[in-house]
DNA sequence: AAGTCGTGGGC
DNA sequence: TGCCCAAGACT
């Protein structure tokens, strides 16, 4: 690791030393030192090609909506699953929304699944089954925001563009000690970023900086010593590195609470479809009441699905917690047995417990039936 | 334009 | 433990 720092220093100027020298040489020189680290420290993902490989634009595309605030450990399987059963974007094209939302299930953020497959309908019949292969033309496609049609037109089809994620946001930030908060920030460090793009290899230049983001320049204790771009790197020198990016401070959402409620008929527990759109939306659930801030128990009880040939319900000890994004959950859980042939209310079905890793259930619904099973 | 939208892991 | 964070998009 070349780090660079025999530069002599300079005696005209000496606020700019060699340690922090920002001359047009080394903000020239600045892509091609990231590409030459890329080279040597690059990870290894499925959804990568071989150095020097073109990029299947399925496989990136399928990849970047995945990642989308999810990290590349959790992504793993599921983009293994996905390319198994359905390797091509007509394969998917072709598949039922369901049977997306079935095999996204427990990956979270599922209008991402929902534009998923729109996106691959799209592609498959008014696009021939080819991704557009221009920013602009797959900015159109549904789930494609600014960020992945960067990152597909420069992965995929070699377009000189420079997409800017939650990494390359806190490299630039930092290499630049950026002081404006995000998003406000946004439109500067992509001109910032843009200026780390080469004559060539756009795509293995967003890649390198979001390795370098993911490995290297990490939001705490970032490893200064290891980076290429350490040299005029503005927060390094001040010495806050880890205060960049700036932004605001989020507040937590206020606890909301609820009961669900677990019916079980035999080996089968009762279960519906939530609305398309919104929280969970088109997933599985088991029947449960509102879910309010300040809810008292009786309240949520009440809302119970209404069954004959029904026991009484039994509340479970505790409660199952969840964190969304935006607020906390305390589900109370209440159990009943229905007798055999007992009707599921209108919207609502019978599901076989064995085979419930195969619905839609989204990971709050499996460990709501989680408590309703267990002792 | 700020709020909505999951989940798991790290510290 | 509680909080922050992760290859953002949509409204």
């Amino acid at each position: 690791m070349s780090l660079a720092g025999a530069a002599p220093r300079r005696k005209q100027s000496p606020v700019i030393t060699a340690e922090h020298d920002t001359s047009d040489a080394l903000l020239r020189a600045r892509p091609a030192a990231l590409l030459a680290w890329y080279d040597r420290h690059r990870r290894t993902l499925p959804w990568r090609a071989p150095p020097g490989a073109t990029a299947d634009p399925y496989a990136v595309w399928l990849s970047e909506i995945m990642l989308q605030q999810t990290t590349v450990r959790a992504v793993g399987p599921y983009f293994d699953k996905f390319m198994a059963r359905w390797p091509t974007v007509t394969a998917l094209g072709e598949a039922s929304l369901d049977d997306v939302l079935k095999m996204w299930a427990g990956l979270g953020y599922y209008s991402r699944a929902r534009n998923l497959h729109a996106c691959a309908v799209a592609v498959t019949r008014q696009h021939g089954g080819r991704f557009p292969d221009t920013e602009e033309g797959l900015r159109a496609l549904p789930g494609v925001g600014p960020y992945t049609a960067a990152a597909i037109a420069a992965i995929a089809f070699s377009r000189r563009t420079m997409p800017v994620d939650g990494n390359i946001e806190r490299v630039v930030s930092r290499l630049y000690a950026v002081e404006d908060e995000l998003p406000k920030a946004k439109p500067r460090i992509k001109a910032l970023a843009e200026t780390l793009l080469g004559p060539s290899r756009a795509g293995d230049s967003a890649q390198a900086l979001m390795d370098l983001g993911a490995t290297i320049c990490t939001p705490k204790k970032p490893a200064c010593a290891l980076c290429p771009l350490m040299q005029g790197c503005t927060a390094r020198l001040r010495g806050d590195a880890e205060s960049f990016p700036r932004k605001a401070p989020k507040k937590t959402g206020t606890l909301r609470r609820g009961a669900a409620f677990v019916v079980i008929r035999g080996d089968q527990v009762l279960v519906r479809s939530r609305p398309a759109k919104g929280l969970l939306g088109g997933m599985t659930e088991v029947p449960n009441s509102d879910w309010l801030p300040d809810q008292d128990e009786a309240a949520a009880k009440a809302q119970a699905p209404a069954l004959k040939g029904v026991s009484r319900w039994h509340r479970k000890a505790g409660v199952v917690s969840h964190v969304f994004t935006h607020f906390p959950l305390e589900l109370a859980v209440y159990v009943a047995h229905a007798a055999a042939g007992t009707r599921a209310p209108t919207g609502m079905r019978w599901t076989q417990i064995s085979t419930l890793s195969d619905e839609a259930l989204p990971n709050l619904m499996r460990k709501v039936i989680a408590h309703g099973l267990g002792d």
